[in-house]
DNA sequence: GTGAAAGCGCTAACAT
DNA sequence: ATGTTAGCGCTTTCAC
């Protein structure tokens, strides 16, 4: 069994109190000695306090839920990483729970997270509109990193969809394109809507004239971008290039291109959304928007102890830009790496490795 | 702030020691009526025990921690779907810690997960050789799945990696081929040393001599994987098949062979391992060998379960077989689905939608 | 069949 | 500067 603040105590000769105010470096005073003492005792018999017996007292943890609806998705370990990378730099911790879209566990998680009294919660790829009553009512601060659908909440942190879009359409336009296809996400989401404004945005600056032809839904699955591809390069004056809203569909599209003999990019170039992985190893490598995950997840984090430790809250949801990744899909004349020099990272960074050289094992 | 026991009690009018047994079903007997009553308040007040705080008490919280290292790998998401199906079964919950191959956050997970009072722990996709003191110390079972490194451990499942290679070879073999190249990964590695024994097993059994200047060695990544391919088809009685101890080194061989000239599957055919996600869109889809991940999983949740509830260990490590999923890349004449029609499941089963259908928003 | 009271490990107000 | 004590929300022994 762990060692408790009362063996602490005995075994310095002093009360629980004395001890307690010691290791918290409390406003009330202790003698120096006395302190020092309980610290080097506390480290020799590897003292931990307990979370949950202090959260039940303190109404403080120090911990924050992380919600999870898609734990599979490309983007959530990369948020899950820049969140904790921010409250690990502000003595916080992270405890993370998976629903993966279960209304019975997503209901369970926000209570199951109160009860072990967590100070707040970050939902990480809300794939639907909701309230959140329980956590109101626990008068827990909460936050929205990357939503995936409609709705304009306060304390949330979002993709700035239109930005992005603009980003990748701008580039094929300086690449000297104007029939540029778009290839939209399915009707109800909010990238979709947004992107396809972004889409336009670029026509309009550039005085392109609008072709409502050129724009097709697809549902972004491999096989929609691919038939999308199609419908287009049937088109009498077919597009010379195609944006699609994903990068999955920016694949179906290449493969839709290549079955009809043309080429990628030397007859259409094709720019993505997302980066996933693959977009780095595909034949071409697609040319692509990347969403600031990372930094999203940090922002996140600080939003939820901003709440916390300053009371700010910001009404307003925040929308961060993408960038673009330039890859060969667009034929951009900048050099870019062919799919045999990509680096996936599925193992321990080498700066981690060292850092394990100095230690012993798991004690 | 949420209702508490002495609330309820108040409200039904009875004492706390009431309440709790009638809401626990406990041995202790308890009026049909007032049990009703106190039932139907418990609902209508929404009241929630406090885990954290019955822990405290009774050190069982029916809440099992992950200990996740590598949260973006592939299998990850799986594995915990697999455990979480088994945990919700049987009415207990988990939360899982990523430490992402951080030292320091490793041995932090550790301690707070015992500090919030988990019933047991579950390491996913260990990396590296250790004790788990701590755990021993507060007398916490723990069980490992899916470990990567080296190490007979007690309570522990993984991968058959050794079938999981003859299941490959074997097809190879089947569709004609003797000349088989190998793109083992880094030594090192026990899926290395295991998948090499499964190579040779095959070629035993098939009186084929093993030829070591098949075998070449990679470093789990594509670029690798392209160089071995190279490396293979510059011999000068060269390989008609190669297996990759890999999808990603597998990939990088399709690439390697394409760019000299050959055609996969009909010059070459190659095999994979793992059947990552790109394994069914890439082009020529990759014949690949699956890890029941999700089976895994549920496996895992059983082994820590039977210790807690049963106090059965298994005390042997468990070695699950893998399956062969065949697509394009090894030429066999069994339909497969071109890259087009690949599906991604990035968006919720059609099954959990309707589900939401019946529900309001989050209450 | 029910209630009072002790205590899980901790903190903080209240003594001294 | 230190100790005593109440209590966070809950379970459980003991008394009635």
């Amino acid at each position: 069994m762990p060692v408790t603040l009362h063996e602490l105590a005995r075994a310095a000769g002093v009360s629980v109190s004395t001890v307690s105010r010691a290791l918290n470096s409390s406003a009330h005073p202790v003698n120096e000695e006395t302190r020092k003492l309980i610290l080097d005792l506390a480290a020799k018999m590897d003292y931990r306090p307990n979370v949950a017996a202090r959260g039940l007292k303190t109404d403080r943890t120090y911990t924050i839920g992380l919600v999870v609806y898609n734990i599979a998705s490309p983007f959530t370990p990369v948020l899950i990483r820049g969140i904790q990378e921010y409250l690990k730099q502000h003595d916080y911790f992270s405890i993370i729970i998976s629903t993966d879209w279960d209304p019975d566990l997503e209901g369970e998680a926000v209570h199951q997270l109160i009860s072990r009294s967590i100070d707040g919660v970050i939902f990480v790829e809300t794939w639907r509109d909701m309230t959140n009553k329980p956590l109101d009512l626990a008068n827990k601060p909460y936050v929205y990193v990357y939503r995936l659908f409609d709705g304009e909440y306060a304390n949330s942190v979002n993709i700035d969809d239109r930005a992005g879009a603009v980003l990748a359409v701008e580039h094929l336009v300086k690449l000297g394109h104007r029939r540029i296809g778009y290839i939209n996400g399915p009707q109800g989401w909010a990238s979709s809507r947004d992107r396809l404004l972004g889409y336009k945005d670029v026509l309009e600056k550039h005085e392109i004239p609008f072709d409502p032809e050129l724009v097709q839904e697809g549902n972004w699955e491999v096989q929609s971008g691919n038939q999308a591809a199609c419908r287009l390069m049937k088109i009498g004056n077919r597009p010379t290039a195609i944006f699609a809203a994903n990068d999955l569909m920016a694949l179906g599209a290449i493969y839709g291109i290549q079955n009809t003999g043309l080429k990628v990019p030397e007859d259409v170039a094709v720019v993505g959304y997302d980066d996933q992985d693959f977009a780095g190893f595909s034949k071409p490598t697609i040319t692509t928007v990347r969403s600031p995950a990372f930094e999203m997840g940090k922002l996140a984090a600080k939003l939820i102890l901003d709440q916390l430790e300053n009371q700010i809250e910001i009404l307003d949801p925040i929308k961060v830009p993408g960038t673009l990744v330039i890859r060969e899909s667009c034929g951009s004349n900048q050099a870019t790496l062919p799919a045999e020099h990509y680096i996936s990272h599925t193992l321990p960074p080498e700066s981690l490795i060292q850092k394990w050289k100095g230690k012993n094992k798991h004690e």
